[in-house]
DNA sequence: GTAACTCCTAAACCTAACTTTAGGTCAATA
DNA sequence: TATTGACCTAAAGTTAGGTTTAGGAGTTAC
């Protein structure tokens, strides 16, 4: 059982934004002593699916009709599995658009490169867009494809 | 040379986004004539990379310091490959954080699939943390790392 | 010639996710 | 004993990144 000082030091997370989820009902069953929050493991691991659901873009109020789903028992597996193969699909997409950004900072810092050594980006302009270094046509592609 | 609107189907952002972000400086050339916006390749270019480094997390403010910096021409070269240097790692370290996102999802889909077949949790509850099937263990210690 | 479209501005409004403030309880320390 | 520090609440405030509204101009379609 840990406080919510100790929350927030285990997650970096300010206590106020712990009050917050709390209040959002992000921990349908914590327990409290004389007022005070007694977080257990099952909030400890409901913070650690919290953290990984915010960075795929969950909203909060979906994150606690999730949360509520976890604390209605084994009726809810189906929604529950149903929920994270869609969170899945969404994850996979956002990677890949990630290293397509990736791509294009790539290609930047090429492209900056070769503008310092020429004092000008003019000859590079003349590459574009097909005339490239194999290596980097490939990357200027992917970044600029669709 | 491109309509405001004829931008917006092309991005598929609304005008109203693309005024917002010409308030904002983020085009600090662009023409008008008679008043209306003539965007040309060079905005275009702009925007692919604006759509870029909002994806990777940059704010519109720094955006456009980066797009004043395009404006100073040939003495800014090496400020905007270290921009694009440190952008370079900021967008690895994103997709590295995904990559444990997507495991712990994946994880996820596993664990309640298990809860699915037995009907409850207890059995691969009694498995955690690391009596786990091999392959499971891995994306799960991959999740749970840190 | 009037209705519909596209364009324009300035300013108000909106939303999510926090954060801050103001005021209070309780336990331990100096 | 008084002050420090961890906890609490309710409510107001903040920020980024837009979006909406209200009002207007110019061009084309019927």
């Amino acid at each position: 059982m840990y406080t919510i000082g100790q929350v927030s030091e285990m997650f970096h997370l300010p206590v106020s934004t712990l009050r917050y989820y709390d209040k959002e009902g992000l921990f349908p069953n914590l327990e409290r002593s004389s007022g005070i929050r007694r977080f257990s493991d099952k909030e400890i691991e409901a913070l650690r699916v919290i953290e990984c659901l915010k960075k795929s873009g969950v909203e909060i109020k979906d994150i606690k009709v999730f949360m509520e789903w976890c604390s209605q028992g084994s009726s809810t597996y189906s929604q529950r599995r149903d929920f994270f193969l869609r969170q899945k699909e969404i994850a996979e997409n956002e990677i890949r658009k990630m290293e397509k950004v990736l791509d294009m900072i790539r290609f930047k810092c090429w492209y900056y490169e070769q503008a310092i050594k020429d004092g000008t980006e003019e000859r590079i302009n003349q590459m574009l867009p097909d005339h490239l270094p194999e290596e980097i046509q490939a990357i200027y592609n992917h970044a600029h494809e669709n």
